[in-house]
RNA sequence: GGGCCGGUAGAUCAGCUUGGUAUGAUCGCCGCCUUCGCAAGGCGGAGGCCGCGGGUUCGAAUCCCGCCCGGUCCA
């Protein structure tokens, strides 16, 4: 995006005024910073552009070290005392978004609702520890020696300003900024310096202050402003202040730690290390390429240029370093992201080949062949669990998870090592296959496609080659040529705001009567407003707009004598708009609007239905089984569940058994409006099976003990209402994801019924009870099985008595120059005999051409047949084949010695063997001339 | 969600571009020879709804469409 700068009033809060602080423009990066020293030459940044390096290695600017949850608890209190509602942070999966799959920045657990003004904040100000995981720096993380990581928590600050409510803006941000850096850590004011910048993403934008400490930039203060339209920045109503504190960073800082990863991770860290054997680190050195790797940006740089620079630097050979510092880079990798696969996995994400499922793959696979370098690749389920240790104190669910999260690691291993043994196989075919063409390099086309289709990365295709001494090109550039194989479409942005939106803004909202009694089929209310000639806003309602998997109410609304259907209602803000199909009634009439209660009814039947048997699936299948989707519907009804293995029919069995305990267990389902956060101090994540809810209060739906969930769907009374729930069949949806259908009630009891026509009626063409069925069938199938073998046999029987001497005497045979030509038929159709038996004419005769044709009601079909020394003479078995088929309107081909062709014209038959005769004259002919 | 690759004997695959016999290949399996026995070797043999369903064609493992299953990459 092209970045718009903002002019110099943007920034210039009354905060730096009153401490002194004047504006520069760094002649290297050609950015404008604050600083409070007249004389700074640059702005301080180790950039890649030079601007300066670190120089908090091993010299910390604060007043003592902190380790991250020190500093997370220092970050929060700070901001509690200063009026700052704290917030428990969210998940790391952001499933209340379908344009982003992680959480990857705080502001992101209020977008879009909150900052769209659809739903007001759960507090106003707050405060957050946010963990984010950002797989863009997977690249970075470890070479910059703790700047990059895929996993930091983000702490956050947010006010929300609305037209009518100014909370605070950009001088107290500021302001509180400063506090926390000078006053909380200790940090000299002198050291901080505020850089300018244009801040855009996620179709906001705003300027922003970036907060540089040292070198090391340790916050970003956005003025969330503008939203973009056509490259262009319009103002929002809402401004909103999105300060992003790297936690991390300011951990690193007070240590003054040779690298973040020794800041974060110093147990974990000494524990691979000690697992790779290594037993000397040079500390000097690193502390010296710690301080240069500021400077270094991996969109620019390549790792060979990378390390040449830096060696160059310090005055050392490049390989030299790369020796050194290469495990110790990997080392961190690892330590990071065996930290951000923990997350995942805690919160039921799946290795998959979709969705944030491969991105959960990714990490795994690339955290597998850093092992492998470092000679451990054994080992990562035991540094997964060192990382669900250290971490569960703060983030408990860590541990709750523990045995799932390392049998998923277990399994995903074991799919991986599968992949590398087939692409291992497959490149050793293509290499060999290459090599007989006497090729000796393997094309990039090739390289590319072995990794995109078969995800054999090009460094194991170079170790594959090698054993058979063919060039494999440099993969310099091939990741960017993956990429371009990859034209794609960016994910569609979240349709929020309707169109309808202006025209019912001033509406109160609608009162949901399906609430308050979801068995209510009858109700009265006033027509609030009418939107587009036949959408009808209500006072109140029973309809329940289509929301959270379940569809919409149909029915119809009475007015004045008159009847007009509700074909569909949609929630548009706070309002519930009806659509109906004919006229709508005035705005202030009365109706009187009735719904369809079957469907009503066995949609409540399904919405329960789907939370019982999610539980049952827990059960079964253990906890990291999430709803990863689903759809309701009367007769039948979907479940997506996050599970890493196939259903067995065992586990269907035992999900449909304990399903139906709970409906017979008469378990009373109620449904509350909770506080957020109680809601989620009592339930934990889980609550939020269905995607997380905006708001400040949510709606809590518990069956009894078996499954609770923030819904805002219509829901039986008691689970023995559903009578029955029957699982139809399960699917695979995609790697790592099962979809299972069922369905409830006299739905469940005719689909038996279904089924069991369906056996009867096999019973009966079978001729066998229904509990023979399977005897029978595996019988038949076998009798088949040996039908085909007689009949084969058979047909070779025959082929032999076919060119046997007596029958050879019924022949048609004419000899042409000394050649036999042998024409017969046999009908009905039989290729396999029809060559049978024309080999064996051949083979007793080998100067003869035989001709075998067949036919049905429609079609000829023919074979032709040379001896050897028929093709010798130059008779060509493909060119009488032609010749043949164009007789009866078809067409025939072969090779020399045999051909075969056919054709609808049965009644040219005669002609076609005439053609024949006239070819292999022709052909006999030809030769002589020669 | 999108792109790409694949599904042929128990296993791994060839054949598909250019439609015309699956004499398919290797490993494994069975029998025989050799051996005190085993392995190796030699000889012989069994083993195929060419994923499923349509279409085109005289003719489809091969071309086209749909579905199912598996793999993989990208967001």
């Amino acid at each position: 995006m092209s970045k718009k700068l903002f002019s110099e009033n943007e920034y210039h809060v009354p905060f730096f005024d009153e401490l002194g602080y004047i504006r520069k423009l760094c002649p290297k990066c050609r950015e404008y910073f604050w600083t409070l020293i007249p004389e700074a030459q640059t702005c301080g940044e180790a950039t890649s552009k030079g601007c300066a390096r670190y120089t908090f290695i091993n010299d910390p600017p604060t007043r003592r070290a902190y380790n991250l949850r020190e500093m997370r608890q220092a970050f929060l209190s700070f901001f509690g005392n200063q009026n700052h509602e704290i917030l428990k942070p969210y998940p790391v999966v952001a499933r209340w978004r379908n344009d982003l799959y992680l959480t990857s920045a705080s502001i992101v657990d209020f977008q879009p609702y909150v900052t769209n003004g659809i739903v007001a904040p759960p507090a106003n100000p707050l405060v957050i520890s946010q963990p984010c995981i950002r797989l863009v720096d997977l690249n970075n993380t470890g070479p910059t020696f703790g700047r990059h990581l895929t996993i930091f928590e983000m702490g956050g600050h947010h006010a929300f300003n609305y037209p009518e409510k100014e909370i605070y803006w950009k001088d107290a941000t500021v302001r509180y900024h400063h506090k926390f850096a000078t006053k909380e850590l200790g940090i000299a004011s002198e050291e901080v310096v505020y850089k300018e910048d244009v801040w855009s993403g996620g179709g906001n934008a705003g300027p922003d202050l970036e907060t540089v400490v040292r070198g090391l930039e340790l916050a970003t203060l956005v003025f969330m402003k503008f939203k973009v339209e056509d490259d262009k920045f319009v103002e929002l109503p809402i401004r909103t202040v999105d300060t992003g504190y790297g936690l991390e960073r300011y951990t690193w800082i007070s240590q003054g730690a040779i690298s973040g990863f020794h800041a974060i991770y110093e147990a974990i860290l000494n524990k691979i290390f000690e697992m790779t054997g290594i037993s000397f680190i040079d500390t000097e050195l690193l502390a010296k390429v710690a301080m240069h790797s500021g400077q270094f940006d991996f969109e620019k740089y390549t790792s060979k240029d990378y390390f040449g620079k830096i060696a160059k630097k310090l005055g050392i050979s490049a390989s030299e370093l790369l020796k050194t510092l290469q495990p110790v880079e990997h080392a961190f990798a690892v330590a990071d992201h065996t930290k951000s696969l923990a997350f995942l996995m805690a919160e039921g994400v799946v290795p998959s080949n979709a969705q944030e499922g491969y991105l959960t793959r990714l990490l795994i696979r690339r955290t597998h062949r850093l092992l492998k370098d470092l000679g451990i690749e054994k080992r990562l389920d035991e540094i997964i669990d060192l990382q669900i240790g250290d971490w569960s104190s703060d983030f408990p669910h860590l541990g709750d998870m523990r045995d799932e999260i390392l049998e998923m690691v277990a399994v995903e291993t074991e799919k991986f090592r599968n992949t590398m043994k087939r692409g291992r196989a497959l490149v050793t075919r293509i290499a060999h296959d290459l090599k007989s063409k006497g090729k000796r390099k393997i094309p990039v086309e090739t390289l590319l496609e072995l990794y995109d289709s078969h995800g054999v990365p090009p460094e194991m295709v170079q170790d594959a080659a090698k054993d058979i001494r063919l060039e494999v090109p440099d993969p310099q550039n091939f990741y960017k040529l993956v990429t371009e194989r990859h034209t794609q479409a960016p994910l569609k942005e979240e349709e929020i705001t309707d169109s309808r939106l202006p025209q019912i803004e001033d509406l109160p909202e609608t009162l949901a009567l399906y609430y308050e009694n979801p068995y209510m089929t009858t109700f009265e209310s006033r027509v609030l407003r009418v939107v587009d000639g036949n959408q009808v806003v209500l006072d109140r309602t029973i309809f329940y707009p289509e929301g959270g998997g379940q569809p919409a109410d149909k029915g119809y609304l009475e007015f004045e004598r008159k009847k007009s259907l509700v074909t569909s209602v949609q929630k548009v803000g706070r309002v519930i708009i009806h659509i109906l199909e004919d006229d709508a009634p005035k705005e202030g009439a009365k109706v009187r609007g009735h719904i369809d209660w079957h469907r009503r009814n066995y949609l409540m039947r399904a919405h329960t239905a789907t939370h019982i048997v999610m539980g049952a699936a827990r059960r079964v299948l253990g906890q990291h089984a999430w709803q990863s989707g689903t759809q309701k519907n009367v007769n039948q009804t979907r479940l997506d569940i996050s599970h890493y293995k196939r259903l067995t029919q065992e586990e269907v069995n035992k999900i449909e058994a304990l399903a139906n305990q709970a409906v017979l267990a008469m378990i009373p389902v109620e449904a509350h409006w909770l506080p957020r956060d109680e809601a989620e101090a009592k339930y934990g994540f889980r609550l939020y099976q269905g995607g997380a809810v905006p708001g400040k209060k949510v709606r809590v739906v518990k069956v009894g003990d078996w499954e609770v969930q923030a819904c805002a769907g219509t829901h039986l009374r008691n689970t023995s209402e559903l009578g029955y729930i029957k699982i139809l069949h399960t699917e695979r949806v995609q790697d790592g994801v099962e979809r299972i259908t069922y369905s409830t009630g006299c739905y469940a009891v005719e689909d038996g019924q279904e089924k069991e026509k369906l056996l009867q009626e096999l019973s009966e063409i079978l001729n066998s009870p229904i509990e023979k069925l399977l005897l029978t069938t595996k019988r038949l199938l076998k009798e088949r099985k040996n039908t085909r073998k007689e009949n084969r046999r058979l047909i070779e029987d025959i082929a032999r008595l076919e060119s046997s001497e007596e029958k050879r005497k019924t022949h048609t045979i004419k000899d042409i120059d000394g050649v036999g030509l042998i024409t017969q038929e046999i009908s009905p159709i039989n290729i396999d005999r029809m060559i049978k038996t024309a080999r064996n004419l051949v083979d007793k005769e080998d100067s003869a051409v035989a001709i075998i044709y067949g036919k049905s009601q429609t079609t000829v079909r023919f074979v032709v047949m040379l001896g050897n020394r028929a093709v010798n003479r130059g008779i060509r078995a493909n060119e009488i084949a032609e010749a043949t088929a164009s007789a009866v309107a078809g067409g025939g081909s072969g090779r020399a010695d045999f051909a075969q062709g056919g054709g609808t014209r049965i009644d040219g038959i005669p002609e076609a063997i005439e053609n024949a005769e006239k070819i292999i004259r022709l052909q006999l002919g030809a030769k002589h001339n020669k």
